[in-house]
DNA sequence: ATTTAAAAGTCAAAGAAAGTCTAAAAGGGG
DNA sequence: CCCCTTTTAGACTTTCTTTGACTTTTAAAT
């Protein structure tokens, strides 16, 4: 059974892919009923798919006539990737959340598969499993040791 | 009576078998209530049996939807290389004794510079430096989950 | 201006997985 | 037979997703 929320940032992602845009603009609650979901579902999706550290804005306008605008961020320098990547990171995060950056880097093509599963092995939630619980700790570091590179 | 924790893992061997596949996914409730078995025993069989050293890698995913992928590295060729190599690097490795097998690997062409400097970055004595002294130990573990990867 | 209705936002609870930890049971070697 | 290791079971935890009730904002209608 797959997730209704990766189907519905697999669509969303399709509309860009469509005609190459850089900003799509949907509307929370046909979305919601084409998907037969709870509107919250869209938001959800937004908020842990499409952020800025994955290279998406979103803005929005309530009442009639409301929508979401969802924009592909552009960045013109490495320098500015790496100050929002690491922005994004913090001072911990989590597997799931670094796996999400990581595909948007690749994505990007500023890293090759290759260079995507060394740096997916490095962060690996077994390997660096510590007696101290400081896995998300210490992943936002090796992570944001590692972006430094790529970027460079 | 044969040990059920050989019967599942040679069930998902078997998974690996079919079509020849480098990864298979497998839901643990759905996997225990077949064997009729506690979901944790399926945990047991992964760990024990699917270890980064006997080749394979684990990676899941919690809440709804969620699974468990298990992914086969290191084919014959390699695997003998990896092991000799983990030998090496045995439960915990230096700086200096990391960057020396590193420039060994690239000697040999495992791996190019950008990849180089990307390794070098994740286990990096600062990076990795953590509340107890286990520096040494996190970066064997680091090492030993990236070096499969390059030598894949 | 005021009201109304149509959006989107927020938050917390419920649900659906997998992970962890430990105790008990089963095997196996000496 | 006894001790040590491996296996099995189960209770409890953590993480992520889904849902729904309630709030806020704003355009349109009166």
């Amino acid at each position: 059974m797959p997730r209704m929320s990766d189907v519905i940032e697999a669509f969303i992602k399709e509309l860009f892919q469509e005609g190459s845009y850089q900003t799509v603009e949907i509307q929370r609650n046909e979305l919601a009923k084409y998907f037969d979901c709870a509107p919250s579902q869209i938001s959800y999706v937004l908020t842990t798919r499409f952020t800025l550290g994955q290279g998406y804005r979103i803005d929005s306008q309530k009442g009639g006539g409301g929508h979401i605008r969802i924009s592909r961020i552009l960045v013109d320098t490495n320098a500015q990737a790496y100050r929002i990547i690491c922005d994004q990171i913090g001072s911990e995060i989590s597997k799931n959340q670094a796996e999400a950056l990581l595909r948007h880097l690749y994505e990007q093509k500023h890293i090759n598969v290759r260079e995507l599963n060394i740096i997916k092995a490095a962060i690996d939630d077994q390997v660096i499993s510590t007696p101290l619980n400081i896995k998300d700790k210490l992943r936002a570091k090796i992570m944001k040791s590692i972006i430094a590179v790529v970027l460079e």
